[in-house]
DNA sequence: TCTGGGGTCCTAGGACCC
DNA sequence: TCTGGGGTCCTAGGACCC
């Protein structure tokens, strides 16, 4: 049987904040979304003052006065370095591994007695907290699914040493008796209500049901996630090298956009982050979805949600190519009149560079890739030494995607030479 | 006043083909 | 006058995840 094992970073966001100021330990901490929006993280002493994971920010300032709770604006720079580091140590500790996001990793444990499975990841979990200052929790168990299980179980155990393991029979039993089923990973809000009004309340409830019921009506997905409950194996481990299907960028604004010239100025900007993080990835796009919004929360205003793909005939990662489609796609949905909130741009259809080969009828086509792939180049690199921003398409303004609110950012002790964290 | 961003996979339905 | 059945491919939208 394999052995897999979820490592789950604790608080991951909160964590990090941590790192380079322990004054944090300990104490309840929430780390905000873009705009300083809502909650994405949240210490354990922050989840028992009754803060919820993604709760408006304005929601909660009381409770965070009353609890003198630490806020943070969100560092991406910072977290993406941190798990950068993690993820290392736990390539060199497992036999084989696949990074699911930016604070999780399932790791194969072979070559190892299921007695040793435990001591394994203790082992893992102590040298991940000494050696970066993370602390995780990890869940054993012979598929991705009942990975999920116990680690949501060992998340639970803050004062034992938050791993757990479900390599047999009745481990697994036990477990499923006590979880809820909108706690299983892979059924959401929707179907977890669909489930509890046909009286299934517990993951062993659904173990249990007939299979042909759960086909019909939670389809393929559902089936999956009901075989793995019950110690089947149905999703592969994917242990990277794959190119990714889409890339998107995207920003809710700080205030409302009604004005079409300043809708343009936010998709150049998003068109153009999109291709830089195309490019560096060595990949080209064939199809760029534009679309735009109206707040969704605000029933007062008129609500408008709409997107436009586009396709080339071939694929391409040049920041003009990108940037124009986008503003072609853009041009077909605005609507004047409507109170704008949210914009983005998609790349889809992606394929590796030099997948496609140049247009037969367009003799001109090499020669042209070759002089826009020298100016990305420089585009990049420029950008890269002095800064995003550096240089910039002309209609974005120099916008970027700097207008976020960002009001509690902690330093970039990472990333800029001059932020480093100083040990008095 | 203030509600994130970036992904994956699946399905239904339309367009088109023979 | 009477107009089928079986495919494929693509897209939009839904549900879910972190």
């Amino acid at each position: 049987m394999q052995c897999l094992a979820l490592v789950d970073c604790n608080s991951f966001y909160a964590s990090c904040e941590s790192i380079f100021n322990p004054y944090l330990l300990n104490k309840p901490v929430v780390v905000l979304s873009n705009n300083d929006g809502c909650v994405v993280a949240r210490s354990s002493q922050a989840k028992k003052v009754g803060i919820k994971m993604g709760m408006p920010f304005f929601q909660i300032k009381e409770l965070v006065k009353k609890n003198k709770v630490h806020v943070y604006s969100s560092n991406y720079n910072l977290y993406g370095n941190i798990s950068a580091r993690v993820m290392s140590v736990l390539k060199e500790l497992s036999d084989d591994l696949e990074i699911y996001s930016i604070d999780e990793a399932f790791l194969v444990l072979n070559k190892f007695s299921a007695r040793s499975f435990y001591s394994r990841s203790l082992n893992i979990k102590n040298i991940i907290h000494k050696w970066i200052g993370v602390p995780v929790s990890i869940g054993i168990a012979p598929n991705k699914t009942l990975c999920k299980v116990a680690n949501f179980l060992a998340k639970k155990d803050e004062a034992g040493s938050q791993v757990v393991s479900l390599m047999n029979k009745k481990e697994i039993e036990l477990a499923l008796k006590i979880l809820d089923v909108q706690e299983i990973w892979g059924i959401g809000a929707r179907i977890s209500d669909f489930l509890k009004s046909n009286q299934l309340y517990t993951a062993d409830d659904l173990s249990k049901k007939d299979p042909r019921w759960i086909r019909q009506h939670l389809g393929v997905v559902g089936e999956r996630t009901y075989r793995e409950l019950k110690g089947e194996v149905c999703l592969n481990l994917n242990s990277g090298s794959s190119i990714r299907n889409q890339c998107i960028v995207s920003r809710s604004f700080e205030s409302y956009i009604t004005n079409k010239d300043d809708l343009e100025k936010r998709v150049v900007s998003y068109a153009t982050r999109a291709s830089e993080k195309i490019r560096s990835e060595k990949l080209q796009v064939k199809s760029i979805s534009v679309f735009i919004r109206s707040n969704k929360f605000n029933k007062n205003t008129k609500q408008y949600h709409c997107i436009k793909t586009l396709s080339f005939i071939n694929p391409t990662n040049h920041i003009f190519d990108i940037v124009n489609k986008s503003l072609e796609a853009l041009q077909s949905i605005f609507q004047e009149g409507i109170f704008y909130k949210k914009a983005g741009v998609i790349l889809s259809d992606l394929y590796l560079e030099n997948f496609y080969n140049n247009d037969l009828f367009d003799s001109e086509c090499k020669i042209r890739s070759q002089r826009l792939a020298r100016l990305n180049k420089t585009f990049d690199l420029i950008n890269s030494r002095y800064g995003g921003g550096s240089i910039s398409i002309a209609k974005e303004n120099y916008e970027r995607l700097h207008l976020t609110k960002r009001t509690n950012l902690s330093p970039a002790y990472t990333s800029n030479f001059d932020e480093l964290a100083i040990a008095n």
